[in-house]
DNA sequence: CTGGGGACGGGGCCC
DNA sequence: TGGGCCCCGTCCCCA
């Protein structure tokens, strides 16, 4: 925006927000250095004109420089400024020397609540207010003297009743206008705003960032070459002076408790609760439950477009959609080790290592990071790093972490975050059982209890106690199971592994067989697990502690038969090896080895071992559950 | 402790 | 994109 002064009043802006009305210029940004400058702009009367000094590339960002001339004469109070934010430290030449001619470095009056308000009030949308520039001392011929122009394609404006002589010029980085030929652009005033008396505005300016989210220009800023990081149009007013929190939104809260974002959000580049455009946030972890995604159209996983405020609670920007956990499962793509083959989650891509606009204001990103598996977009949880095939499906899920279950039975107020969820719900209001047994004609509400009842006719049993070879139509019995095999009745204890064993044959074999080094293995852990099956079997039971190697080599046959009945022959040859392996476990010598730890159980006497009896290659388990399968 | 049923959550997939 | 359907899994209750 621009403002226009006439005698030191405010006479009128330009303002370049409302996307609608302003044509590219609204895009043109302050230089860093005479180096950068691309264009150069004038002025006359109240119309602003941009002229190209080099050829403009595509996807090249519009830069004008503002000569120190001109912004000595521009700022006349460039020397409070500089004693206001005057560094610390010694500054560079640079620094200093753009300091001292960013004609923008004057100060904003800081709006109040009310005018917030009532600009909120007027047309129903949020909208963020073209920040004045106040100046006392304008210059008074701006035109004839910043630019040295010999065109000017200016258009009178149609508010203006003064001299235009008489007025100086604040140029800024988004004045509205039209394109005009010849290379000049003309800027217009369309929205003429009368001269707002700004009695509070004392903020720095900080434009840029502000204008850009909110219409999403900063699309491009992916497009910006990394070597050339943003940097705020104002960067030398420092942001952090005594009036600079004001601007700050107040430290948002992710949407589900006890998520944090993982990455730093520029959220100061946002308008907080004073100053729009977001509603705001009080405290972390207070975000009401059932959102963030309303079933409102504008629902927290679309994009938000240009003057459409967020509902209250919802993310008001992709950004602020669902975040990941600060976890290690959380990693920008390129450091992901899942192995996907390609990653495209843009809105982590964009913010790592990144400046303030890549995840700042309009920084165009998905709520979601896309991956490609198997040539397949999958659509990954931000949270828990999920993937799913389709995107309403993560959307379905995202419920999970929201705790938003927008479905409320009406009878018993239970809610829940799917319709289908609800709907089986309601069968528990009318008794309904749709799902009948062909064969004892019972009838049950879910296809999921049918499909449970039913093994009881086919007998099956799905799981399987490893270690007792129980078997359980339903594996929350197995788990209630599982609890009888509790160490305190396994006396005989390896302290390679810890490991407990009933009997201390086991343990031998155990000790023999597989608990050596590179126990790890597969086959070594697949080895364990029979060892610790064959202990709780009943074949083992039988036998005493006292028992030779020929009486325990039969009872692992036996069991192993047992164990194994039934099943294919892949599995009986499996059988086959893994008794070889036990046997020679069990007739192998006692011979204590250099490196032997001498494993013993508290029980029984030293336990020597030596090398693996042999090798078995177990590639298939039993087609029976067991715990950890 | 086991066995059976009920209720519900979550995800895949089709339309 | 979202609804509908299906399936799997889990937990709870009770006999």
């Amino acid at each position: 925006m621009a403002e226009i002064y006439n005698g030191g009043q405010l006479q009128n802006f330009i303002d370049g927000y409302d996307v609608h009305r302003s044509n590219w210029m609204r895009y043109v940004n302050p230089a860093r250095s005479p180096v950068e400058q691309n264009l150069v702009a004038c002025q006359n009367s109240r119309d602003i004109y941009f002229y190209t000094i080099r050829p403009v590339e595509p996807n090249q960002e519009l830069l004008v420089w503002y000569s120190q001339e001109f912004a000595q004469r521009l700022c006349s109070q460039q020397a409070d400024i500089k004693q206001m934010y005057s560094p610390s430290s010694d500054e560079d030449q640079e620094l200093e020397y753009t300091k001292q001619h960013l004609p923008k470095q004057t100060w904003l009056k800081e709006r109040t609540k009310e005018e917030v308000k009532e600009e909120m009030d007027e047309d129903g949308e949020e909208k963020i207010d073209v920040e004045m520039l106040e100046r006392d001392t304008p210059p008074d011929t701006p035109d004839d003297q910043i630019m040295d122009f010999s065109k000017k394609v200016g258009k009178e404006e149609e508010t203006s009743d003064k001299d235009p002589e008489d007025r100086g010029i604040i140029p800024s980085p988004q004045p509205e206008h039209k394109e005009s030929s010849l290379g000049l652009n003309h800027p217009y005033l369309p929205d003429h705003h009368p001269a707002l008396p700004s009695p509070h505005r004392n903020l720095p300016l900080h434009l840029h960032g502000l204008y850009g989210h909110r219409e999403g220009l900063v699309s491009s800023y992916p497009l910006y070459p990394q070597s050339r990081p943003f940097q705020p149009p104002y960067q030398l007013i420092p942001p952090y002076g005594p009036q600079y929190p004001r601007l700050l939104l107040p430290s948002y809260s992710p949407p589900f408790p006890g998520v944090l974002p993982s990455r730093s959000l520029q959220y100061s580049r946002y308008l907080g609760t004073d100053g729009l455009p977001y509603p705001p946030i009080s405290q972390p972890n207070l975000l009401p439950v059932s959102l963030p995604f309303p079933s409102s159209p504008q629902g927290g996983l679309k994009e938000l477009t240009p003057n459409v405020s967020p509902p209250r609670g919802a993310p008001a920007t992709p950004e602020l959609s669902p975040l990941p956990k600060p976890d290690s499962r959380q990693q920008s793509p390129e450091q992901s080790p899942s192995g996907c083959e390609e990653a495209m989650n843009l809105s982590l891509a964009m913010t790592k290592g990144s400046t303030a606009p890549r995840n700042g204001p309009g920084h165009k990103s998905l709520p979601y990071p896309l991956k490609k598996q198997n040539g397949k977009i999958k659509y990954e949880c931000n949270i828990c790093s999920k993937t799913f095939g389709q995107l309403s499906n993560l959307k379905v899920h995202l419920r999970v972490h929201s705790g938003e279950r927008p479905f409320q039975c009406n009878l018993c107020k239970k809610s829940f975050t799917q319709l289908a969820h609800l709907q089986k719900h309601h069968l528990v209001h009318t008794g309904e059982k749709p799902h009948e047994c062909q064969v004892c004609h019972k009838r049950f509400s879910s296809t999921s209890n049918l499909k449970t009842h039913l093994r009881l006719h086919s007998g099956e049993k799905p799981y399987q106690c490893k270690l007792c070879s129980t078997k359980f139509t339903q594996y929350i019995h197995l788990k209630l199971h599982r609890r009888l095999h509790s160490s305190r009745d396994r006396p005989y204890h390896c302290q390679l592994c810890a490991q407990f064993f009933f009997h201390r044959f086991s343990l031998r074999i155990h000790q023999r067989s597989c608990c050596l080094a590179n126990s790890n293995a597969p086959v070594n852990i697949h080895m364990k697990e029979m060892v610790e099956r064959f202990d709780a079997s009943q074949e083992a039971d039988t036998l005493t502690e006292a028992a030779s190697a020929l009486q325990v080599e039969e009872a692992v046959e036996r069991w192993l038969a047992r164990t194994l009945e039934g099943e294919g022959k892949e599995d009986q040859r499996e059988a086959t090896i893994l008794l070889k392996a036990l046997t020679a476990a069990i007739n192998a010598p006692s011979v204590p080895t250099a490196q032997s730890a001498v494993p013993t159980s508290h029980h029984s006497p030293s336990l020597a071992y030596q090398e693996r009896a042999s090798v078995v290659h177990l590639h298939k388990r039993a087609m029976v559950k067991t715990e950890g399968q």
